[in-house]
Parts: structure tokens; C-alpha cells; sequence
RNA sequence: GCCGGUGUGGUGGAAUAGGCAGACACAAGGGACUUAAAAUCCCUCGAACCACAAAUUCGUACCGGUUCAAGUCCGGUCACCGGCACCA
């Protein structure tokens, strides 16, 4: 029998939502579980086959969970804002409106034919006014707080996109979007202040349940250090302080270095003797983007400042003060203090400079090169240091300097503070007027949402002016505290900004006096299981939960931590193994697969294609398998036989599968669940199923393949209404066992025999039977056994010695 | 350089409180059905030895260790992937 699984699925899809059984219930007694995929951005390229990969990962958890009568809210949307859209309206003229509301129908399409169980009653769109309101009200709130800022600095700028970016999204030197040079340039901009919560999101990640790899890669990313401030005094008679994970080390410190942007320079002027030099240094630093000065890593440059020295707070020796690029202004002070024999960097300088190298701990050969694996070491020519371990030094040195007032302990993060205004038209508004008497005056909430001006025009400038600025009729108005002429923020928000909220708004989609009820945000509070790529790790979900923790500390949102769970999903590589892409031309439209297979062989496939959490190449043979599965399972239903029971022979296969299918998809262990079911329809297929057994093969099959499910539901009349509404069945922990079971029988670790055996044998018969095996009797001849090993339902090993 | 991960048949991948390596699937080969093909069904399928079978040996990147027993644990090496990187 054919299976026809274009109209079987369009069949089902159509029953689906006239019933809306995926709809979630606010208001529900049901324990709720609220499963969230990263949003799409509507590209214009469409759907490949790597984006259902999530989706349809957690439509197999959602839809077991239903079964298993919780009050599912699986939802989706749409992160519309950004780049590449607005791009594709420049060059082709339409407004990115337009090209936004073609692109999502597409989508949406696309995503429906799949039959994933979302409530599309509840899409959320991040270009909708009705919801960039919230993201905007969100932004005035941390404004109100303080954690919102213009500051004039050098921030990354994509020469072709012609914009700002984040120092996350500069990526090798490069735009991380469309790959053009990125430089520096000095622009006011709007920053968040997420290096407020830099200790809480590290602290907090204990309280998440989300792989290693990802809590690693976002400490990595916040980069916590602890050390020392430690107060040098100048020459001048300032105080030159420096940050150090080493201030142990502080006796090995022969000079001292500071960035070429330290505000001392500008100080020290008039006292600098060499200053036309100084100012040189300076401006070819300038000139090089972080990029190039992290390249030409290796080759240490610098100028030593005359005139000025600094003086060492333990023991009083003058020592001179560089400048260099190898100091970054932006992280510590702007200042170190260099200790060349432990340090590879300053090693490398004292070396070009022909500096002093002092050991401090020894066991090296400092001469040679830096010691810097001395942590277990032991100090030497360093005064009252000297004979303690490092670690003891560290506590004795931190002592000296806070009770000598040279010094603190400090702790620092790489992270910094967030740049939050993009120069570009397809972006949220930033609701800010800035008034020439009151400086920044936050628009009134009342006002909101901001909504963008239409224009005919809105190519980004090379001045690096946003094109709302050339729309006066949008920017002039008056000021809401003093009424005086002032002008509207003309940048806009970046496209990490809806995205940081959106699962809020899943909660309470319609709710036009909050971003979502207080009753909705308790109930849903918080997300019971993300799934996101790994690129999204120090971005977008270092992003949110920021967010998250700041709406909390206003009393906003219930949960300190908004994503309880997080899982990620290996990509789906292109026939070669190499990532799809257009321009390799190895992408695979799932359109073409849904066409030919069906969605739930492609779903299935999807599933069964290798470990959920590692990339995986497709394969257009692979799927076949996937798709005789299917027809198999379809065909099933001439094959019944007219009993309501499991027949006994079955009974341990079935209760078997049933625990095995259940938690392998909350491991997300999808593959092997599928080649469970596989294996046991092989069995199914040579001796026919019961209509009880069958009732239960299609619950177990629904969550991965639904629409065949419910078509063999109603073709083989396994009950009253659709499996979708159905009960999940249970397992017999004592029925999943064998009466009989095959164990192996080894002589010194060799296989010589195979025993079936009682399970509930006892020790001693099982090798009593072994023993008596001829083989083994054989393989152990005359030799004398020293040792018996019974391991319950595996394995019998004799140990025998000449 | 630092952090994280991975390494198993022709292929995708199974198997870790240490216990029969290769489940499940793909491809390939052989057979049945068919005028033929497709589809379907049956058989074989890590390597060596061998006419064949049985038996034996080898085999989870490499070297070594612990153990009755190691893909799994420990020490070391190599390769590849991802992230970070002059962060003091």
C-alpha cells in the first residue's frame, strides 16, 4: 500500500489547528512546561535543512510532554530586525517592512509544512509595534536605572555595513555579518552596562542546568580574574596604579608599562623629555585597528618615557615607565607593573630592551626564558617573601599593601560594557530626546511605541549618521521637561535587543498595558528547556540573561535566571561535511525533502541522523531508511491481529521500548530512540501486532512522526479521538525484563561460549553451568582455576593458571 | 598559548556506576518476485588466516599503566573541530 503522504499531511495539519491542540492554557491547574527554540531571522534564503533540526528536536519533547498531561507552550516568531534585510531593501528598492512581511510568509509556510506543534496563536513578531513597544519600555527602564549611558569611544566600525558593531560581533578583525574590514572609530554611543552583572552571571550559571561547554564558554567569555591593585608613585609625585593576578611577584618587577591612550601622557607633557617620540608611538598605535595589534603579537614595540620613573611601593628602587600597545587601555588600569622572569610577554620585552630579569620564584632559568608555570613554586630574592609558597605570598604581599595603603585586592572581567546603538534604519528607535538644556530626557512611556518615520530613503550615511537623523520632521521636537526645541536619538537599537526579551512575550502575546501579566510571567516563570546554537553562547544568551537579571531586580519578571535548561543542537553539514552554504551550493531545502518524503520522514530523519548535540552531514541516502520506517509502520495496519492485549511473548519488548523511547527523548537521545522503534518493528512487521500493541507503537511513534501516527490511528480505529490526545503509556520496570537471558562465558577474558540461563540464576549455578559448558571445560583443560567471576545478566569469566 | 570537545567498519552512528565492540540504519554484493525495471522480501557484510567451514589471531588515533576484564579508568603523545587570545 502507497503511502501518500502529501494529502495524509496536509489531512492532519488542517485537523490539528481546527481543534488547536497545541494551544497553551494560561489559565490551567496542569503542571506547565514551556519549551523554547531560538526564534528565526526571516532571511531571504528560506528554510534549509539544518533550521528544523531544533524545532523539531523539541516538538518531540513538547508533544511527549502533552501526552504525559502537562500544559504544553511550545511557540515560535520572529527576530525581523536587522542587517541583511535591510540590505536587500536598499538594493532592491522595497521597504524592509515589505521584504520583512514577504520573508516571514515564506517562513511560516515552510515551517508549517513540517508539522510542528506550535501555538501559533501566539507568533510574536519583533517588528510589531505592538511588541518593540516592550523592548523600548525595557530600555527606558535601564535607562532609569542607570544602565544605559552615551559615551563618547572607539568602537568597531563595519566599512561596508557602515555601522557600529559589538565587540561580539567582530570576528577575526572582520564583520562577523558580511565579512568587510572592521576599523576604529570614535562615535558617541549608547552602552549598557552589563559589567554590572559580570559576577552574577558568572556566580549564576551554578543555579542553571545547561552543558559544560556552554557555562565554560560564557565564563571564558566574562573572564573573572582576582588580583591586586598595587599603587606605584611616580617621580611627578602621582600615583601610577597597575592590576596584577601576580602581585607576589611585585619584587621581580623591573619597570613598568602603560597603554599608548593612559591619561598620564597628556599629564605628563611638559615634564616628558622625549615627548615628540611619546607622541609618535601614540599615533601609530592609533592608526592600527585591535585587530593589527594583536597580530603583530610577537614582535614587541615600544618607547621608554624619559623624565619620569616610577617607584616600586616594596622597596623603594626607581624603575622606568614604557609605553606600549601590548598594554591595553580597557582592561585593569591601562597600566602594568612587568616582571619579566614570569611573565612570557614582558620577557619577551625586558629581552628587545635589554631590561633586568629578576627572579622571584624559582625553578626556572629565567635567563632563558620566562618562568610562568610556578604556581607550587617557592619565593626567593624578594624580601619578606622570601621562603613562601606563591600562593602564601599572595595573601602576605595583598596584607602588606592594604595595611600600607599601596593597595587592594581587586577583582576584574574581560567583559565590557555593551554597545547598544547602531547607526541604521531597520532597528528598534532608542526613545531618547536629546535636549540642548537637559541633556537626555527619556521619552514618556505613554508615548511608546516609537514607531520609525516611513521614508523613501534609509541607505546608512558615510558619515556615520543613522538616516533617521536626515528626517527633520522626525527629529525636531520639543524637549518633554523643558518644552525648548531638542532632537530625537537618530541610532537605533541592535537586533540583539528583541531577541533578549521575546520568551516573555511568548507568556502573554496580546497584552497591551505590560510586556506580559504578572499571573502569565508567575505561571511561565521560567523557560523549562531552551535549545539554541552555540554561537549564540556569548551573544545572545549572555545578552538575555542580563536582561533578565535586570528586569528582575525591578520586580518585573519572578525568576532570577530566565532559561531553567539549555541544550544545543549540532549543525547539519552539507553532503561533503562542510557547512551549508550558498556559496559552497551544498544547501538542501527541506521544501524539496518534504516533497518527495513527506515531513515526517524528514523529521525522522532529522532525528535519527546521528548524536542531537554533534554536526552531522546529510545524507540522500540515509533518509531512504527513514522513509521505509514510515511505510512500514503505515503498513502495519493490514497486518492485525484482533486482540486487546500485548500478547505474553511481546510483553518485555514493548515495556522495554517504552521506557527506552521515554528516556532517551528527555536525554535528547533522539537516534536511539528511533533505532529502538526501528527494531522493534522489525519484530512487528514478521509477527504481525495486536490492536493493543499497536495502539501503544503509534503513541511512541507520534512525538516523532505525528502525521502518520494519527492517519494509522484512524485507519486502524485504535480509539476515540487523535493521538494527539492521547495518554503517554507507562512501563512495568519488572515486565521490561527477559524470564531467559544470554550471558557470555570467558576463560581469561576469551569468549569461549554462549549460556542461556534463568535470570534470576544464582551465582553458583550459573558457573556451575558455565563450567560444564565442553568448550570451556576444553579452554580450561587441566589448568587449575584461581578465580570465578558471575557479573548478573552479562558474563561469566573463569581465571585459570597453568 | 589558554578553555572546551572529538577520534569506533566502506558510510552515518550504537555501546561508558569497566563486563559479549559494531545496536539501528545507509551503501555494497548475492538471491527471490517481475517480460523488465522500480518497490518489496530473504541472505552476506571489521580485518587476517582459509578452497570452505570450524578454530585461532588482530582490531575502538598512538604509547604505556591499573584490572579477572578497558572503546570506557589513569599517565603521556598525535590529529582534527569549536571558542578565547598581548586581559598583565
Amino acid at each position: 500500500m502507497k503511502y501518500d503522504h502529501i494529502n495524509i499531511e496536509k489531512k492532519w495539519q488542517d485537523k490539528w489547528e481546527e481543534k488547536g491542540v497545541f494551544h497553551a492554557e494560561n489559565n490551567s491547574v496542569k503542571e506547565k512546561f514551556f519549551a523554547l527554540i531560538e526564534f528565526p531571522y526571516p532571511s531571504g534564503q528560506g528554510l534549509h535543512v539544518g533550521h528544523p533540526r531544533p524545532y523539531t528536536a523539541l516538538d518531540t519533547v513538547a508533544r511527549k510532554r502533552r501526552l504525559q498531561g502537562y500544559n504544553v507552550l511550545y511557540p515560535i516568531g520572529w527576530d525581523a530586525f536587522g542587517l541583511p534585510t535591510e540590505n536587500y531593501a536598499i538594493k532592491n528598492h522595497i521597504h524592509p517592512a515589505i521584504v520583512t512581511q514577504n520573508n516571514i510568509a515564506r517562513f511560516k509556510k515552510q515551517i508549517q509544512s513540517l508539522g510542528i506543534s506550535f501555538d501559533w496563536s501566539r507568533e510574536v513578531n519583533t517588528t510589531d509595534p505592538s511588541y518593540f513597544k516592550w523592548t523600548q519600555w525595557i530600555f527606558l527602564q535601564l535607562f532609569k536605572h542607570n544602565l544605559a549611558y552615551k559615551k563618547e569611544m572607539s568602537v568597531n566600525w563595519c566599512t561596508s555595513c557602515k555601522c557600529v558593531l559589538a565587540n561580539e560581533e567582530v570576528v577575526n578583525g572582520v564583520c562577523e555579518r558580511c565579512g568587510s574590514e572592521v576599523i576604529r572609530k570614535v562615535k558617541s554611543q549608547w552602552m549598557l552596562k552589563i559589567t554590572e552583572y559580570a559576577q552574577r552571571l558568572v556566580d549564576d550559571l551554578d543555579t542553571v542546568d545547561y552543558p559544560e561547554r556552554v557555562k565554560a564558554q560564557q565564563k571564558n567569555w566574562i573572564g573573572r580574574s582576582t588580583g591586586a591593585e598595587v599603587d606605584f608613585t611616580a617621580t611627578t609625585g602621582d600615583t601610577l596604579t597597575v592590576y596584577t593576578t601576580r602581585p607576589d611577584t611585585l619584587f621581580g618587577a623591573t619597570y613598568m608599562v602603560v597603554s599608548p591612550e593612559h591619561p598620564y601622557i597628556e599629564k605628563w607633557t611638559d615634564i616628558i623629555e622625549n615627548i615628540d617620540e611619546v607622541r609618535a608611538y601614540q599615533q601609530e598605535a592609533a592608526k592600527k585597528s585591535d585587530f593589527e595589534r594583536t597580530e603583530m603579537a610577537k614582535d614587541k614595540t615600544g618607547v621608554m618615557i624619559k623624565g619620569v620613573r616610577a617607584v616600586n611601593p616594596v622597596n623603594n628602587t626607581e624603575i622606568p615607565i614604557f609605553i606600549s600597545d601590548y598594554v591595553l587601555v580597557s582592561y585593569g588600569t591601562g597600566a602594568i607593573m612587568a616582571v619579566p622572569a614570569h611573565d612570557t610577554r614582558d620577557w619577551e620585552f625586558a629581552k628587545k630592551f635589554d631590561l633586568p630579569i629578576i627572579e622571584v620564584v624559582k625553578g626556572g632559568n629565567v635567563q632563558e626564558e620566562a618562568f610562568t608555570d610556578c604556581a607550587t613554586g617557592v619565593m626567593v630574592n624578594s624580601g619578606m617573601l622570601d621562603g613562601l609558597s606563591v600562593e602564601d605570598a599572595k595573601v602576605k604581599i595583598k596584607q602588606w599593601l592594604t595595611e600600607n595603603g599601596k593597595g587592594k585586592e581587586k577583582v576584574n572581567f574581560k567583559l565590557r560594557d555593551w554597545v547598544f546603538s547602531r547607526q541604521r534604519y531597520w532597528g528598534e528607535p532608542i526613545p531618547i530626546i536629546n535636549c540642548p538644556c537637559c541633556g537626555y530626557v527619556p521619552l514618556d512611556e505613554s508615548e511608546l511605541p516609537l514607531e520609525l518615520p516611513m521614508v523613501d530613503s534609509y541607505e546608512p550615511t558615510d558619515t556615520g549618521e543613522s538616516p533617521l537623523a536626515n528626517i527633520t520632521e522626525w527629529v525636531n521636537v520639543k524637549c518633554p521637561k523643558c518644552g525648548k526645541d531638542a532632537q530625537r536619538e537618530t541610532d537605533t537599537m541592535p537586533q540583539w535587543a528583541g531577541s533578549s526579551w521575546y520568551f516573555l512575550r511568548y507568556m502573554d502575546p496580546h497584552n497591551d498595558t505590560a510586556l506580559a501579566s504578572k499571573e502569565a510571567l508567575e505561571y511561565w516563570s521560567p523557560v523549562d528547556w531552551y535549545n539554541g546554537g552555540m554561537e549564540h553562547t556569548t551573544l545572545h544568551l549572555l545578552y538575555s540573561r542580563f536582561w533578565h537579571k535586570f528586569l528582575y531586580d525591578i520586580g518585573v519578571v519572578p525568576t532570577a535566571e530566565p532559561y531553567a535548561k539549555r541544550t544545543s543542537h549540532g549543525m547539519i553539514l552539507g553532503e561533503n561535511g562542510e557547512k551549508m552554504s550558498k556559496s559552497r551550493g551544498n544547501v538542501v531545502n527541506p521544501d524539496e525533502v518534504v516533497a518527495e518524503y513527506g515531513a515526517d520522514t524528514l523529521r525522522l530523519y532529522e532525528m535519527f541522523i546521528g548524536d542531537f548535540e554533534k554536526s552531522a552531514p546529510w545524507s540522500p541516502d540515509g533518509i531512504r531508511g527513514c522513509r521505509r520506517f514510515i511505510e512500514r509502520f503505515y503498513n502495519l495496519t493490514s497486518n492485525i491481529i484482533d486482540s486487546d492485549e500485548i500478547r505474553p511473548e511481546m510483553e518485555s519488548a514493548f515495556h522495554k521500548t517504552i521506557k527506552k523511547v521515554g528516556e532517551d527523548i528527555e536525554n535528547i537521545k533522539f537516534n536511539t530512540a528511533i533505532a529502538s522503534l526501528m527494531s522493534l518493528i522489525n519484530d512487528l512487521v514478521n509477527k504481525g501486532v495486536t490492536r493493543e500493541e499497536l495502539r501503544i507503537f503509534t503513541i511512541l511513534v507520534d512525538p516523532f512522526a505525528p502525521h502518520v501516527a494519527e492517519e494509522v490511528w484512524e485507519t486502524a480505529n485504535l480509539g476515540e479521538g487523535m493521538v494527539a490526545e492521547q495518554k503517554w503509556p507507562e512501563y512495568d520496570e519488572a515486565k521490561c525484563k527477559d524470564e531467559t537471558i544470554e550471558i557470555a562465558v570467558q576463560v581469561n577474558g576469551k569468549i569461549k561460549a554462549k549460556l542461556n540461563i534463568a535470570a534470576d540464576a544464582e551465582n553458583d549455578e550459573v558457573i556451575a553451568l558455565a563450567k560444564a559448558d565442553e568448550k570451556v571445560s576444553n579452554a580450561i583443560g587441566n589448568m587449575k582455576v584461581v578465580k570465578e567471576i558471575y557479573v548478573k545478566g552479562k558474563l561469566v569469566n573463569i581465571v585459570v593458571k597453568p
